[in-house]
DNA sequence: CTTACGATTCCCT
DNA sequence: GGGAATCGTAAGC
């Protein structure tokens, strides 16, 4: 039952990172409540983006509301939302609610989802989802519903470079987390 | 062609 | 808290 990409993909990326937090991530039928992003954008030193289109980076520069699968260290794969041409927001940690003993199965010890790695794991993100559109078929995005809940900001983890930018977003209160955020 | 380096995780001390 | 694992990418020569 496919039901479609929520979000307006006119979004920057930080207000696309904003709106996943709380939303829920399904991964042919693992996942939980997204609750830790980053934001990447086109004019931004620490993306992947930022020297313009590769033959890694293709998909950012393709259409809104698709999947920027990644390799990260030789060994991670790391799972994007595609904003704005050249936009991405990275989804650090999820709140697992769905598929529990299958995750389970193919994590046997340690945090589910705490973590970009560590989630694509969880999932069984594949190199082959890279490009694949979230539209409710193997890849299934639902915004939130309700009052916007508490977000917290901080730096962008892992980085050298851009690191002024408060890009990293966070529910405030889970736990889960896959590091804590500076005092707001 | 060569090389340096990660949008990380795990295990050790 | 610190370092190794591990390999694809892209910058540099």
């Amino acid at each position: 039952m496919a039901h479609g990409y929520p979000f307006d993909p006119a979004l920057d990326a930080c207000a696309l990172a904003r709106a996943l937090v709380g939303a829920h991530l399904t991964v042919r039928g693992t996942g939980g409540m997204i609750i830790e992003t980053e934001a990447y954008a086109r004019d931004d030193p620490a993306s992947h983006s930022h020297h313009g289109p590769t033959s890694r980076n293709r998909s950012m520069f393709g259409p809104p509301g698709h999947a920027y699968v990644y390799r990260s260290y030789g060994i991670h794969l790391c799972l994007n939302v595609v904003g704005r041409p050249g936009e991405a927001v990275l989804i650090r940690a999820l709140a697992p609610d769905t598929g529990m003993e299958l995750m389970r199965q193919r994590r046997p010890a340690g945090p589910l989802c705490a973590g970009p790695g560590r989630l694509c794991q969880a999932l069984d993100v594949q190199m082959t989802d890279d490009g694949r559109p979230f539209d409710g078929d193997a890849l299934v995005v639902m915004a939130r519903t309700g009052a916007p809940p508490g977000i917290l900001t901080g730096p962008r983890i892992g980085l050298s470079r851009a690191t002024d930018r408060l890009w990293r977003f966070g529910l405030a209160g889970m736990p889960g987390l896959s590091r804590a955020f500076p005092k707001q």
